[in-house]
DNA sequence: GGGGATTCCCCGT
DNA sequence: TTCCAACGGGGAATCCCC
């Protein structure tokens, strides 16, 4: 009798470890898989990158139960409409079916192993691969027969094989080979589709047919003129359209190609016996979903399953398996596609130390912005990802009613959405800007935007005095027409603060309102204009009872206040809140803020400065604790558990506790 | 209900 | 000795506002 699956899993737990290292790749053909499964299980084993995986394992099988007991539940009715469904979308697939185009994918030889082997070919014939210790970029052909490949991490390629040579990207070398194979393809097809730096498809219908001769004579002969100008071999695969040509190019690697004649019953013959796997956009997750799911190994399976696919996917993604199934890909011209979004991310060794983070942050801020620069791009979404020392990734976006560019204004709106994050240990910190203004020439769309002093002093309405974020070295606005500004505020969870953060923002020209009398009388009307709207807004929001003590004469407070930022009062105590020993501790508290994170400093010098006010106000000692800053201390429970959007329950009803608004919104970021 | 925003997931090099 | 990347595109589920 046959040992079940579970003994199995018992004698060699690597077995039931999927990596992606033992999928079939191109020239890994003889290669002892159960040898490279049970190392690179070996390495992994306890690790919290092994965790990690097994927790996603764990919601691929969930993802896939779930889908069987939706199989199981469908009636015989309901499979017989989703027949109908099926079969009709696939006339009107096949309907599209374009055989006249000869395209062409080309893709080079381990590419980067391929480059370093050139300029220093004392490489040659041994294994090597190209990247670091902690991952490697590509393996030339003779680290592959030990198992060695690309997204391998070095550590665990070095113990498949110990002679492992390990050389670092050089993107400068990589680029300008791409530049000389890109020359050769742009003589065959000056549209080809670049999709990296080595690989590209080409659409030879045309020069075939002027030439009078055959896709496999044209792969040929591009195959040899990138050889000739480069000195770097390449694969071609030649099908009627992209989809195809991509699986072709990889069935005689390396340095070969594979044809595909256009006819119907070669395409079909091809389709029919080929593992799904081998499709461009099939990977590791969907193969496993289809496969015990589904019961789906091969494309031509998609179709005699069609009604299942048709009853649990979406239409786009049905169409997308029923296409494989019958051999469709696109046959069209792709046209100049602009870039969707710009990012960059770093990896580090896990820590919780919130000054590294936040100055890691900077520095991709400073990077994004210089790669934004460059290339003339503004964008309005903001995505903050991490990864946690538990490999778990979050991200975190803001849409703003602006497009950014700046470093500042990067800095500045990743910084609140790590700070609602914060406490957490990370190994991994991204930005990502994207939703793209359409001119991309590099300035914000909005050329009005107003700097701080103006905006107070057009007395702009809309303008919302909730947000606490007073920052007079920013020249930008944006974030106070913004949801994410009001709920800010609300991560306040207590009057006393609410309180402060009106007083607050009344600093916001602390640091550029002249002394010329017209713009200060000016300045004050709105002032008051202000304050009266907050407090309607937050009586509503707390209740009649609530009396913002911040009325009374703003004019002399605002002068109180210039007085002592300008150091009019340096000779008294008053100036004491705003020393910070070392550049980033506060005498008052002791907090720690990094010296460079300038918006918080400052957030931090108006609370006490706010605080002071409030106690000069009252004439007495309103609160004898420590401030509340942001950046440290956190409401805990806004920052505990998952940030997922919580709905509220019908149970709950409409009304939303206080507390909960508070903390629901700081979850919001 | 439609559409935008947010988040997560999947895939590729 | 070392201990799992850096991007970028796109789909789908969910939530929220209009």
């Amino acid at each position: 009798m046959a040992k079940s699956e579970t003994d199995v899993d018992t004698a060699r737990p690597w077995q039931s470890y999927h990596t992606v290292y033992t999928n079939a790749k191109a020239g890994m053909d003889g290669v002892d898989k159960e040898k490279v499964q049970r190392i690179v299980y070996q390495m992994s084993k306890g690790s919290s990158y092994f965790k990690n995986e097994e927790r996603k394992e764990a919601d691929i099988r969930e993802k896939i139960d779930n889908m069987r007991a939706r199989l199981a539940k469908l009636t015989a009715a309901d499979l017989s409409h989703y027949q109908m469904v099926a079969d009709k979308r696939i006339s009107e697939l096949e309907a599209t079916r374009d055989l006249s185009r000869i395209w062409l994918h080309v893709d080079m030889d381990a590419f980067y192993a391929a480059v370093e082997t050139l300029s220093n070919p004392s490489l040659k014939g041994k294994p090597m691969a190209v990247g670091s210790l902690s991952m490697l970029s590509t393996a030339n052909y003779e680290a592959r027969k030990f198992g060695v490949r690309a997204a391998m991490p070095g550590f665990i390629a070095r113990k498949l094989c110990p002679k492992l040579i390990i050389v670092p990207t050089d993107f400068k070398k990589y680029n300008h080979y791409g530049d000389l194979t890109r020359k050769v393809f742009q003589k065959y097809d000056p549209n080809f589709l670049a999709a990296s730096l080595d690989e590209a498809y080409l659409d030879t219908t045309e020069v075939c047919k002027e030439r009078s001769i055959t896709g496999e004579e044209i792969a040929e002969e591009i195959r040899a003129c990138v050889y000739e100008e480069t000195s770097l071999t390449c694969s071609a695969g030649v099908a009627p359209n992209r989809l195809l040509a991509k699986v072709c190019s990889d069935i005689n690697k390396p340095n070969g190609q594979f044809v595909l004649p256009n006819n119907l019953l070669a395409v079909m013959t091809f389709i029919s016996s080929l593992p799904v796997r081998k499709i461009g956009g099939i990977g590791k997750v969907t193969e496993h979903v289809l496969r015990d799911a589904f019961g789906i190994n091969t494309c031509e399976e998609m179709l005699q399953k069609a009604s299942y696919i048709c009853a649990l996917f979406s239409h786009s993604t049905a169409d997308f398996f029923l296409s494989v199934g019958l051999g469709l890909g696109r046959t069209d011209t792709p046209e100049v596609r602009l870039r969707k979004s710009i990012s960059n991310e770093r990896t580090f060794s896990a820590t919780s130390d919130e000054m590294f983070l936040y100055h890691k942050l900077e520095d991709l801020a400073e990077m994004l912005s210089t790669d934004m620069q460059k290339e003339g791009l503004c964008g309005r979404t903001l995505t903050l990802k991490l990864k946690t020392a538990s490999f778990e990734v979050r991200n975190r976006a803001v849409t703003l009613p602006k497009y950014i560019c700046s470093t500042e204004d990067i800095l500045k709106h990743a910084s609140k959405l790590l700070k609602a994050e914060l406490p957490v240990s990370l190994r991994l910190i991204g930005l990502r800007v994207s939703h793209f203004n359409e001119d991309r020439k590099g300035a914000p769309l909005d050329s009005t935007q107003k700097t701080l002093i103006n905006f107070i002093v057009s007395g702009d309405a809309s303008r919302k005095v909730m947000d606490n974020h007073s920052d007079p070295c920013v020249k930008n606005d944006d974030e106070t027409s913004l949801s994410i500004g009001t709920h800010e505020t609300c991560s306040f969870n207590d009057r006393d603060t609410l309180n402060c953060s009106l007083s607050l923002k009344l600093d916001d020209s602390n640091f550029t309102f002249s002394n010329d009398a017209g713009q200060m009388e000016k300045f004050q009307k709105t002032v008051n204009e202000n304050v009266d709207e907050t407090k309607s807004e937050v009586t509503q929001l707390l209740g009649a009872d609530f009396s913002p003590p911040v009325e009374g004469n703003c004019l002399e407070r605002m002068k109180s206040e210039i007085k002592l930022l300008e150091g009019e009062a340096a000779s008294s105590n008053q100036r004491e809140p705003f020393l910070w020993v070392n550049d980033y501790k506060c005498s008052i508290c002791g907090i720690e803020l990094p010296p460079n994170f300038v918006d918080e400093r400052q957030e931090h010098s108006d609370f006490h400065l706010a605080q002071k006010l409030q106690e000069e106000e009252s004439g007495t000692e309103l609160r004898t604790s420590t401030p509340r800053p942001r950046v440290v201390q956190k409401d805990p429970i806004a920052s505990q558990g998952k940030r997922k959007k919580q709905k509220l329950s019908p149970k709950e009803g409409k009304h939303i506790p206080i507390d909960q608004f508070f903390t629901r919104s700081n979850q919001n970021f």
